[in-house]
DNA sequence: CCTCGACGGTATCCATTGGTAACTGGCTAC
DNA sequence: GTAGCCAGTTACCAATGGATACCGTCGAGG
Protein backbone atom coordinates (compact mmCIF):
# COMPACT_ATOMS: atom_id res chain seq x y z
CA UNK A 1 0.00 0.00 0.00
CA UNK A 2 2.24 2.48 1.21
CA UNK A 3 5.16 1.84 -0.75
CA UNK A 4 8.65 3.96 0.17
CA UNK A 5 9.94 3.63 4.09
CA UNK A 6 6.14 3.64 5.68
CA UNK A 7 5.45 6.29 7.90
CA UNK A 8 3.11 3.73 9.81
CA UNK A 9 5.74 1.85 10.95
CA UNK A 10 6.72 3.69 14.70
CA UNK A 11 9.87 2.15 14.03
CA UNK A 12 10.56 3.91 10.94
CA UNK A 13 12.82 7.06 10.96
CA UNK A 14 10.59 8.90 8.53
CA UNK A 15 8.08 9.16 11.35
CA UNK A 16 10.23 10.33 14.16
CA UNK A 17 10.89 13.35 11.58
CA UNK A 18 7.48 13.81 10.75
CA UNK A 19 7.08 14.07 14.35
CA UNK A 20 9.87 16.64 14.96
CA UNK A 21 8.92 18.87 12.42
CA UNK A 22 5.47 18.56 13.57
CA UNK A 23 6.50 20.45 16.95
CA UNK A 24 5.18 23.35 16.90
CA UNK A 25 8.32 25.39 18.28
CA UNK A 26 10.41 23.49 15.83
CA UNK A 27 8.28 25.18 13.25
CA UNK A 28 8.74 28.38 14.59
CA UNK A 29 12.44 28.23 14.98
CA UNK A 30 13.49 27.32 11.26
CA UNK A 31 11.26 30.76 10.29
CA UNK A 32 12.28 33.06 12.84
CA UNK A 33 15.75 31.73 11.99
CA UNK A 34 14.90 32.16 7.81
CA UNK A 35 16.41 35.70 7.42
CA UNK A 36 19.93 35.28 9.82
CA UNK A 37 20.97 33.88 12.49
CA UNK A 38 19.60 34.71 16.33
CA UNK A 39 20.55 34.70 19.69
CA UNK A 40 18.76 32.72 22.36
CA UNK A 41 16.58 35.70 23.54
CA UNK A 42 15.98 36.92 20.09
CA UNK A 43 14.47 33.57 19.66
CA UNK A 44 12.83 33.47 22.47
CA UNK A 45 11.21 37.10 22.36
CA UNK A 46 10.47 36.93 18.60
CA UNK A 47 8.28 33.30 19.33
CA UNK A 48 5.76 34.42 20.83
CA UNK A 49 5.40 32.75 24.42
CA UNK A 50 7.64 29.86 24.98
CA UNK A 51 8.97 28.60 28.30
CA UNK A 52 13.05 28.95 28.03
CA UNK A 53 13.29 25.29 28.94
CA UNK A 54 11.17 24.06 25.88
CA UNK A 55 12.98 26.59 23.86
CA UNK A 56 16.31 25.13 25.21
CA UNK A 57 14.70 21.13 24.71
CA UNK A 58 13.99 22.79 21.33
CA UNK A 59 16.79 23.99 20.16
CA UNK A 60 19.08 21.12 21.56
CA UNK A 61 17.05 18.71 19.74
CA UNK A 62 16.90 20.60 15.74
CA UNK A 63 20.91 21.29 17.04
CA UNK A 64 21.26 17.22 17.63
CA UNK A 65 19.20 16.22 14.38
CA UNK A 66 21.48 18.98 12.20
CA UNK A 67 19.29 21.21 11.43
CA UNK A 68 20.83 24.29 13.50
CA UNK A 69 24.03 24.67 14.72
CA UNK A 70 25.00 26.54 18.24
CA UNK A 71 27.47 29.07 18.45
CA UNK A 72 29.35 30.00 21.91
CA UNK A 73 30.87 33.23 22.47
CA UNK A 74 32.38 33.07 25.68
CA UNK A 75 32.12 36.61 26.28
CA UNK A 76 30.60 38.97 28.66
CA UNK A 77 27.70 38.67 29.29
CA UNK A 78 27.58 35.01 27.62
CA UNK A 79 26.56 35.27 23.47
CA UNK A 80 25.24 32.04 21.98
CA UNK A 81 23.94 32.60 18.12
CA UNK A 82 21.64 29.86 16.61
CA UNK A 83 22.55 29.50 12.79
CA UNK A 84 19.95 27.27 10.65
CA UNK A 85 22.41 24.42 8.93
CA UNK A 86 21.53 24.28 5.05
CA UNK A 87 19.80 21.17 6.10
CA UNK A 88 17.23 23.22 8.41
CA UNK A 89 17.42 26.21 5.37
CA UNK A 90 16.01 23.18 3.02
CA UNK A 91 12.95 22.84 5.32
CA UNK A 92 12.15 26.23 4.47
CA UNK A 93 10.84 25.32 1.78
CA UNK A 94 7.99 22.59 3.06
CA UNK A 95 6.66 24.61 6.07
CA UNK A 96 6.03 27.26 3.45
CA UNK A 97 3.88 24.81 1.88
CA UNK A 98 1.94 23.86 5.12
CA UNK A 99 1.60 27.29 6.41
CA UNK A 100 0.45 28.66 2.84
CA UNK A 101 -2.29 25.76 2.60
CA UNK A 102 -2.81 26.64 5.86
CA UNK A 103 -3.61 29.99 5.41
CA UNK A 104 -5.73 29.48 2.22
CA UNK A 105 -7.89 27.47 4.17
CA UNK A 106 -8.35 29.19 7.67
CA UNK A 107 -11.93 30.82 5.94
CA UNK A 108 -13.18 27.12 5.09
CA UNK A 109 -11.93 25.48 8.71
CA UNK A 110 -13.59 28.21 10.76
CA UNK A 111 -16.50 27.66 8.46
CA UNK A 112 -17.06 24.28 9.10
CA UNK A 113 -16.16 24.27 13.25
CA UNK A 114 -18.77 26.86 13.22
CA UNK A 115 -21.46 24.67 11.43
CA UNK A 116 -20.25 21.21 13.66
CA UNK A 117 -20.58 23.36 16.57
CA UNK A 118 -23.96 24.08 15.16
CA UNK A 119 -25.77 21.07 15.93
CA UNK A 120 -23.49 20.14 19.35
CA UNK B 1 9.13 40.60 9.73
CA UNK B 2 6.57 37.78 8.95
CA UNK B 3 4.47 39.73 6.35
CA UNK B 4 1.18 37.04 5.98
CA UNK B 5 -1.23 36.45 9.09
CA UNK B 6 2.07 35.52 11.07
CA UNK B 7 2.16 32.00 13.10
CA UNK B 8 3.90 33.52 15.40
CA UNK B 9 0.71 34.62 17.10
CA UNK B 10 -0.65 32.20 18.96
CA UNK B 11 -4.13 33.41 18.35
CA UNK B 12 -3.85 32.88 14.87
CA UNK B 13 -5.58 30.21 12.86
CA UNK B 14 -3.04 29.56 11.12
CA UNK B 15 -1.35 28.30 14.17
CA UNK B 16 -4.20 26.34 15.10
CA UNK B 17 -4.44 24.69 11.76
CA UNK B 18 -0.43 23.94 11.68
CA UNK B 19 -0.91 22.49 15.11
CA UNK B 20 -3.61 19.89 13.54
CA UNK B 21 -1.23 19.33 10.50
CA UNK B 22 1.37 18.39 13.07
CA UNK B 23 -0.49 16.31 14.60
CA UNK B 24 0.36 12.17 14.45
CA UNK B 25 -2.36 10.75 13.85
CA UNK B 26 -4.06 13.39 12.08
CA UNK B 27 -1.61 12.67 9.22
CA UNK B 28 -1.53 9.16 9.36
CA UNK B 29 -5.45 8.98 9.18
CA UNK B 30 -4.78 11.18 5.78
CA UNK B 31 -2.91 8.70 4.17
CA UNK B 32 -5.11 6.03 5.17
CA UNK B 33 -7.86 7.55 3.82
CA UNK B 34 -6.03 8.43 0.25
CA UNK B 35 -7.10 5.52 -1.38
CA UNK B 36 -10.91 5.61 -0.20
CA UNK B 37 -13.23 5.22 2.24
CA UNK B 38 -12.63 3.18 5.61
CA UNK B 39 -14.28 1.91 9.14
CA UNK B 40 -13.13 2.96 12.21
CA UNK B 41 -11.98 -0.57 12.86
CA UNK B 42 -9.67 -0.17 9.45
CA UNK B 43 -7.94 2.45 10.36
CA UNK B 44 -7.37 1.40 13.35
CA UNK B 45 -5.68 -1.62 12.10
CA UNK B 46 -4.04 0.11 9.61
CA UNK B 47 -2.65 2.63 11.35
CA UNK B 48 0.09 1.26 13.79
CA UNK B 49 -0.93 0.90 17.60
CA UNK B 50 -3.27 4.00 17.80
CA UNK B 51 -5.51 3.85 21.48
CA UNK B 52 -8.97 4.22 19.87
CA UNK B 53 -9.87 6.87 22.62
CA UNK B 54 -6.88 9.01 20.54
CA UNK B 55 -8.26 7.51 16.88
CA UNK B 56 -11.87 8.61 18.05
CA UNK B 57 -10.53 12.06 19.31
CA UNK B 58 -8.32 12.62 16.06
CA UNK B 59 -11.28 11.84 14.13
CA UNK B 60 -13.90 14.27 15.61
CA UNK B 61 -11.44 17.18 15.72
CA UNK B 62 -10.73 15.80 11.91
CA UNK B 63 -14.49 15.87 11.52
CA UNK B 64 -15.13 19.31 13.28
CA UNK B 65 -12.28 20.74 10.65
CA UNK B 66 -13.71 19.71 7.60
CA UNK B 67 -11.39 17.01 6.62
CA UNK B 68 -13.07 13.83 7.26
CA UNK B 69 -17.06 13.19 6.75
CA UNK B 70 -18.39 10.76 8.91
CA UNK B 71 -21.34 8.46 8.21
CA UNK B 72 -23.60 6.12 10.19
CA UNK B 73 -25.11 3.09 8.89
CA UNK B 74 -27.84 1.76 11.52
CA UNK B 75 -26.84 -1.83 10.87
CA UNK B 76 -25.93 -4.51 13.07
CA UNK B 77 -23.07 -4.69 13.45
CA UNK B 78 -22.57 -0.88 13.17
CA UNK B 79 -20.87 0.81 10.55
CA UNK B 80 -19.47 3.95 10.14
CA UNK B 81 -17.08 4.81 7.39
CA UNK B 82 -14.84 8.02 7.22
CA UNK B 83 -13.80 9.14 4.08
CA UNK B 84 -11.90 12.82 2.85
CA UNK B 85 -13.25 15.97 1.66
CA UNK B 86 -12.32 17.53 -0.80
CA UNK B 87 -10.16 20.00 1.24
CA UNK B 88 -8.96 17.05 3.74
CA UNK B 89 -7.67 15.85 0.25
CA UNK B 90 -6.32 18.61 -0.72
CA UNK B 91 -3.47 18.42 1.88
CA UNK B 92 -1.90 15.07 0.63
CA UNK B 93 -0.15 17.63 -1.39
CA UNK B 94 1.60 19.49 1.29
CA UNK B 95 1.83 16.46 3.24
CA UNK B 96 3.66 14.45 0.24
CA UNK B 97 6.53 17.57 0.34
CA UNK B 98 6.81 17.32 4.21
CA UNK B 99 7.39 13.03 4.54
CA UNK B 100 9.46 13.22 0.94
CA UNK B 101 11.50 15.96 2.48
CA UNK B 102 12.11 13.18 5.45
CA UNK B 103 13.00 10.57 3.44
CA UNK B 104 15.41 12.36 1.63
CA UNK B 105 16.87 13.77 4.69
CA UNK B 106 16.76 10.39 6.77
CA UNK B 107 20.31 9.68 6.55
CA UNK B 108 21.66 13.06 6.82
CA UNK B 109 19.59 13.26 10.32
CA UNK B 110 20.92 10.06 11.62
CA UNK B 111 24.24 10.86 10.59
CA UNK B 112 23.77 14.03 12.68
CA UNK B 113 22.70 12.63 15.78
CA UNK B 114 25.24 9.73 15.48
CA UNK B 115 27.72 12.77 15.11
CA UNK B 116 26.30 14.58 18.20
CA UNK B 117 25.81 11.94 20.21
CA UNK B 118 29.52 10.81 19.86
CA UNK B 119 30.72 13.70 22.09
CA UNK B 120 28.01 13.22 24.90
C1' DC C 1 -30.13 -21.66 26.04
C1' DC C 2 -25.84 -19.72 26.59
C1' DT C 3 -21.80 -18.00 25.22
C1' DC C 4 -18.84 -15.95 21.89
C1' DG C 5 -17.38 -12.63 18.76
C1' DA C 6 -17.81 -8.27 15.67
C1' DC C 7 -18.37 -3.38 15.79
C1' DG C 8 -17.63 1.38 17.28
C1' DG C 9 -16.74 3.19 20.49
C1' DT C 10 -16.54 4.84 26.30
C1' DA C 11 -14.38 4.70 31.04
C1' DT C 12 -10.63 4.38 33.88
C1' DC C 13 -6.18 4.71 35.08
C1' DC C 14 -1.15 5.92 34.69
C1' DA C 15 3.14 7.98 32.53
C1' DT C 16 5.04 11.41 29.97
C1' DT C 17 5.20 15.83 28.72
C1' DG C 18 4.41 20.83 28.10
C1' DG C 19 4.49 24.74 30.65
C1' DT C 20 5.15 28.19 34.83
C1' DA C 21 7.87 30.41 38.24
C1' DA C 22 11.98 30.92 40.59
C1' DC C 23 16.88 30.66 40.71
C1' DT C 24 22.06 30.64 39.06
C1' DG C 25 26.66 33.10 38.02
C1' DG C 26 29.46 36.52 36.28
C1' DC C 27 29.90 41.04 35.17
C1' DT C 28 28.53 45.91 34.27
C1' DA C 29 25.91 50.20 34.83
C1' DC C 30 23.53 53.19 38.22
C1' DG D 1 25.36 48.13 47.00
C1' DT D 2 22.08 46.57 44.21
C1' DA D 3 19.74 46.01 40.10
C1' DG D 4 19.83 43.97 35.66
C1' DC D 5 21.37 41.34 31.48
C1' DC D 6 22.37 36.79 29.29
C1' DA D 7 21.61 31.93 28.70
C1' DG D 8 20.10 28.94 30.58
C1' DT D 9 18.81 25.24 34.87
C1' DT D 10 15.92 23.42 38.59
C1' DA D 11 12.11 22.45 41.01
C1' DC D 12 7.21 21.82 40.47
C1' DC D 13 2.41 21.16 38.45
C1' DA D 14 -1.51 20.60 35.15
C1' DA D 15 -2.75 18.62 31.10
C1' DT D 16 -2.37 15.43 27.67
C1' DG D 17 -1.32 10.88 25.41
C1' DG D 18 -1.72 6.28 25.67
C1' DA D 19 -2.68 1.27 27.47
C1' DT D 20 -6.22 -1.58 29.20
C1' DA D 21 -10.72 -2.94 30.22
C1' DC D 22 -15.35 -2.64 29.43
C1' DC D 23 -20.23 -1.49 27.08
C1' DG D 24 -24.66 -2.67 24.28
C1' DT D 25 -26.56 -4.93 20.47
C1' DC D 26 -26.95 -8.40 17.49
C1' DG D 27 -26.15 -13.09 14.71
C1' DA D 28 -23.66 -17.44 14.75
C1' DG D 29 -22.31 -21.72 16.87
C1' DG D 30 -22.61 -25.45 20.20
Amino acid sequence: MVTKGNAFDPNCPTRTILDRIGDKWTVLVVLSLRSGPLRFTELRDGIGRVAPKVLTQTLRRMERDGLITREIFPEIPPRVVYTLTPMGGSLIEPISVITDWAETHVPAITKAQAAYDEFA
